[in-house]
DNA sequence: CTCTTAATGCTGATTATTCTCAATAAGCTA
DNA sequence: TAGCTTATTGAGAATAATCAGCATTAAGAG
């Protein structure tokens, strides 16, 4: 759980025989220069990346998306339904959790330094090598809880 | 967060204007005689279901175990790749979380206290109403680590 | 016992994600 | 710098979990 650049993300696919390329550098480069709190599913990365005159493929996507979660250097996310969306995974000050409105997916970005603390204590008690730790809280907002809601 | 009986799971159902049918009932049960880390997939269900005599639609168990979710009677779980997984959510002293290898997806469960506390601490203070929270884990177990690993 | 309407169980969509495979291009070696 | 090996890309087809539509059934209120 450390900042990547594309020499560092080169380095670390070297060590296993893999290669930087333009595509994986991009998107890299897309996830570092995302607003905190921005998360994006497969196709809106898409998106994002045709806006800035990339056009990548959605299978180099998933590609890289799955590669880089494996490698800790994205978080996949499980917020609304359906699909995963990605962002950076940031270390101590930035790292952060959800509250999701399982009704409208409305959603809340959280705090709590004890709980990055639980996941390394956890993990390294097991002989695991850690690459995310998330918190997410199912929830019904505030908003919700007032309509008549079809659960 | 508490544990239902089919009496308490039907006046919940009766609030809202829905009923109770056998098939919901039978569902409720095999989650809750189910041994602790154990949870199942929608297809797993049908099959421990098939396994004591009682054959019920795909549809249905997709339905009802939607539903329960988000009454925060059962935990939707991601853990493997693909699919989810359900179990019971329990209380406190029987509330736990996962700790997943990334690669062969060998899952330990752990416990924690303050994590449940964390939960309805920032639930209560944005207004939600909390169903469940959950601290997943992701990391590399020592066996994968050993192993040359394609990512 | 009757009546309303929620729930079930089929079957047929959907839709996110993965797979296949030929073409391309990293990056090592000379 | 050129050549070579093989990881990676892109396009499209394939897969698999989940959902939707609809006729039929059956909770539960009166």
């Amino acid at each position: 759980m450390s900042l990547y650049t594309a020499d560092s993300l080169k380095a670390e696919l070297h060590e296993k025989g893999w290669r930087l390329t333009p595509q994986r550098e991009i998107i890299l480069d897309i996830f570092q220069n995302m607003a905190s709190g921005k998360h994006l599913s497969a196709e809106d990365l898409q998106e994002v990346l045709a806006g800035e005159g990339h056009n990548i493929s959605l299978s180099t996507i998933y590609r890289t998306v799955k590669l880089m979660s494996r490698m800790g250097i994205l978080r996949e996310l499980e917020l609304a339904e359906g699909h995963k969306h990605y962002e950076i995974n940031q270390p101590a000050p930035y790292h952060h959790h959800h509250l999701i409105c399982t009704r409208c997916n409305q959603m809340v970005e959280f705090k709590n330094d004890s709980i990055l603390k639980i996941g390394d204590k956890t993990a390294k008690k097991e002989g695991y090598h850690l690459l995310d730790c998330q918190m997410t809280i199912h929830a019904v907002c505030p908003t919700c809880q007032r309509s008549i809601s079809p659960v």
